[in-house]
DNA sequence: TTGAACAATTTGTCTAGGACAAAAGTATGA
DNA sequence: TCATACTTTTGTCCTAGACAAATTGTTCAA
């Protein structure tokens, strides 16, 4: 594994990456960053001695612009071509802003990196409201905003870390001290695999557990297979998924069908997330929860239908 | 990026698996498995209808037994003509079983998914110890001997998943509510993209933050560019970062290397984690804690240096 | 206008061996 | 015993072609 890191040859930081690092910094693999250059004639690093990539940091720069802007939903024939300034005006331009006042303070000091206002703050909210309506009115609200402003590049990737890493912390604290609860059914959380957004099912475990529902959580990236032996194993009631917008599509469709189909017919699927797919198809044999404020009344008509057991 | 999860053709699991997901289960780059594939001969797997690489279960099974003998010192071409028996046998020299009784009775729970008794009990040990030794003498052992029961096949994925899912529950609500403080230093704990291994800077964020350190996590997977970024919007005094087995040992020296080049020299770099190669080799400008323990006593020295800022 | 069905385009990931440097192992000499 | 030079092993990078999944564009019916 070769190192070319070079040092500075005059006082810009002229540092030069092997195409490793380039695919560590930017986020593209190797074989995107190769096609990339065969198709549109972008990147095109340097060789050294030996005929291998050399990259300059003024492209890597580019190329996480262009990154962003694919995952807002550009695609790459269109922009690659374009000046990096170009890039840079497209990435302001998106997206309007009506975020309260009161959620706006919050991604202020987000913003400003007072992570401990922000922290004492946000517990402040917890403790004032209480756990489901902490939730409801602001904790889901602000992931929306967070969201809108990450994708107008006014929040860096690692304000979104530390807010996420902030809600987590949170809300699985409050999980955490919630009374134990044998009371059905049994809720098992997880995600498919490649699906690494935790915060939905995170806040589902919250709120059903406010409600006396026996949650297990399985993190994220429970591979099919895993999550039908889990399911057995913990004999849960319900399997509960939620998929971000990103996930790709066929994925979620074939993988549903596939769970519904290896699941015992007794055990209910409920799937959530902000996944488009979910709203538009149709799988039987699964419940779509479309919004956060559902599940509590999901979880009661479960309990109605299962009363008599 | 096609799924090749074929379903299974017996009652044995016998899900296939394309080469870019061995890859992520593995640890091995698709390079590597290809050129073991022509020099040794294994894995061999099938093929689709287009050509493409389909591994089987098994033969992941396998290669995540190599990978473990390789991260202790064996060579690839040793080992892995050897049959799956020989290489288990290995493994279970190496990390002989000595498991305390103790934990050995919460490992049994874990497998016998008593979720909720798993869960009582460690929130009692961790009440009755307090923080500090609960995860010295609990936790960190226990991730050990639950990390050698997985590599040895005696316990599931979603077991695992349980297990991880729970111990992040216990500890973050123990670091929120743990008093906030504003106490030198900042250390901004992350790990680096690929690397999914959250509960180390966990534990270490619950060590540091008892003794009044004002922690910052960034959660897993920020790029090397986005943690110098926030290590200055910050004004972090140290990094901290935790690496896996698992994660390439090329990536992981690159990317220090760099990591520390782009850091203002001022701020602490501070390395920790499974991973062999921090034992091994060597990197100037970084420290490296190869036992949680160490960890308080890191923090007292540097309090020490820096007192008179 | 909406929606479904089909065709065209875009785009990422996979393929094959060959090549070679870094790391590890081995031999030689101070 | 330790440093230096040689040999083998091993992982990463190379090229250029192929193709499926996702997206966009088009057509036609309700």
């Amino acid at each position: 594994m070769p190192v070319i890191d070079t040092r500075p040859s005059d006082e810009s930081s002229l540092v030069l990456h092997s195409i490793g690092a380039v695919e560590r910094s930017s986020g593209l693999s190797k074989d995107t960053l190769r096609v990339w250059e065969r198709r549109y004639g972008f990147p095109r690093p340097q060789r050294d001695e030996h005929g291998e990539r050399v990259y300059r940091s003024d492209d890597i720069e580019k190329l996480r612009l262009i990154k962003r802007l694919i995952d807002r939903g550009y695609r790459p024939g269109k922009i690659v071509d374009l000046p990096a300034a170009d890039l840079r005006t497209l990435t302001e331009t998106l997206g309007e802003d009506d975020t309260p006042p009161g959620l706006q303070r919050l991604i202020d000091a987000l913003k400003g990196h007072r992570a401990a206002e922000l922290h004492s703050h946000l517990a402040q909210l917890m403790v004032r409201d209480g756990l489901d309506r902490f939730i409801l009115n602001t904790v889901a609200p602000l992931n929306y905003h967070v969201g809108v402003a990450w994708m107008k590049g006014q929040i860096e990737v690692h304000e979104e870390h530390v807010y996420t890493e902030m809600i987590q912390s949170l809300l699985r604290g409050a999980v955490g001290s919630l009374p134990a609860s044998e009371r059905a059914p049994t809720v098992l959380l997880t995600t498919f695999p490649n699906e690494l957004h935790s915060l939905g099912i995170l806040m589902v475990q919250a709120l059903l557990g406010g409600k006396g529902a026996n949650c297990i959580s399985l993190g994220t990236q429970t591979p099919i297979e895993d999550i039908v032996a889990a399911a057995k194993g913990h004999q849960a009631d319900v399997v509960a998924l939620s998929f971000s917008a990103a996930f790709p599509t066929g994925h979620l469709l074939d993988g549903l069908s596939e769970l519904r189909e290896r699941l015992p017919p007794r055990v209910d699927l409920w799937v959530g997330g902000g996944h488009p797919a979910l709203t538009r198809r149709n799988i039987d044999g699964l419940t779509v929860v479309t919004r956060l404020d559902e599940v509590g009344a999901l979880l009661e008509a479960w309990r109605a239908t299962h009363r008599a057991r």
